[in-house]
DNA sequence: ATAAACTTAGACCGCTTGGTCTAGGTTGGG
DNA sequence: CCCAACCTAGACCAAGCGGTCTAAGTTTAT
């Protein structure tokens, strides 16, 4: 018995490669041939190693989500000063999605572009969600009770809006072509949040 | 010289109709044989009335802003207690959101579905975000100057907050099993809104 | 060297799409 | 009554889609 050689790509880059495209495009907009080209694999390769489109796209999905929403949780539950890191991760999505060509969030645009009866997407964005407003009540509780955010409002209402807020962000950023509304967005939030 | 019968059809109702299934289905999703079951009408009349999808459907999308941007700021700039007529908006938005099957803000599933490049899609969208903003403005300024909300953060700045948080609601609202974090976004708003 | 087990590229298929065009029905004025 | 002008339904077309499968290349154990 022989064993032939290993795979030769790397099945992590081309799902994260896989990301990208769908990320820029959707899941029906984003064709065969523009993935195929964008992973650099065949289209035997990817339908032995992924299955089908759609299991590569849910794949895809929540390999976005994980690495998104961990880097954004990690951020608010640094050990500084909660009130910080909350400041630190609304400026940094503020930046991010006023850049020219934003994509916006890919949980957010993907909110939009399924049906909602689709069972399947639908649980696993909700996953994520719960996750990121989860992430936001820990840290938002932390700094209220370090006196750095006002308690007339409960964290976990707080949190809510946020939530809203920032996919609210996420996605107008896809059509501004300058940055005002985002930066008022933030600076409101903030004044808002903070205690007199 | 003859004339021939009126058109059998309304072509503002069956803009309405199109409008709808586009709404519900997204620009690529929404397919000509669905549109022509919903609108009642043949394939030639369409193209014959509405020139092909693409302009029907940039119709439709003006129609929708038209129709629900004009409600809303109706409702905003009633001469009642501006504060009493954001609550208002709020509350609807939040029931409207909630209900089960909710489709969203066909504006807001629209900057998801469509590339960033699209000036023309986009264009129609910055137009009609714009004036719920100013609407939203108005009336924040109205409700400042009544001492019914508090002045720390300018009346524009709380407007573009606004107009991100109402985004996300309708957004998310696409995917939530239940109306809490809705409701709890729309408390929290006030809430941080109202002078104390 | 050879054969087995893996890989790859891309020809091929059935299906659906948006869009065009033909054929026929209906209405109303002369 | 008859013809012109509008309407409708749906056959038809080319193109693009996701997905399958064949043919050939490459590596390693024997």
């Amino acid at each position: 018995m022989s064993r032939g050689p290993e795979k030769q790509f790397d099945p992590e880059l081309a799902l994260s490669k896989a990301m990208e495209v769908f990320w820029a495009r959707g899941y029906e907009a984003a064709s065969l041939a523009e993935l195929l080209e964008h992973m650099g694999i065949g289209k035997k390769s990817l339908y032995d190693t992924f299955g089908n489109k759609r299991s590569l796209f849910l794949k895809a999905l929540d390999h976005y989500a994980q690495t998104e929403v961990k880097a954004i949780r990690d951020r608010l539950l640094a050990p500084d000063s909660p009130l910080e890191n909350l400041e630190q991760v609304l400026q940094h999505l503020q930046q991010r999605h006023s850049l020219p060509g934003s994509q916006g969030c890919m949980l957010g645009t993907n909110i939009a572009d399924f049906d909602t009866d689709e069972v399947e997407v639908a649980s696993i964005l909700r996953y994520h969600l719960q996750a990121m407003e989860d992430a936001f009540c820990i840290t938002i509780d932390r700094a209220q009770k370090a006196g750095e955010i006002h308690t007339a409002v409960s964290s976990r209402n707080l949190a809510r809006l946020l939530l809203c807020t920032t996919q609210g962000m996420a996605l107008i950023g896809r059509v501004l072509e300058d940055e005002t509304l985002l930066r008022s967005t933030v600076e409101a939030t903030l004044a808002l949040f903070k205690t007199v």
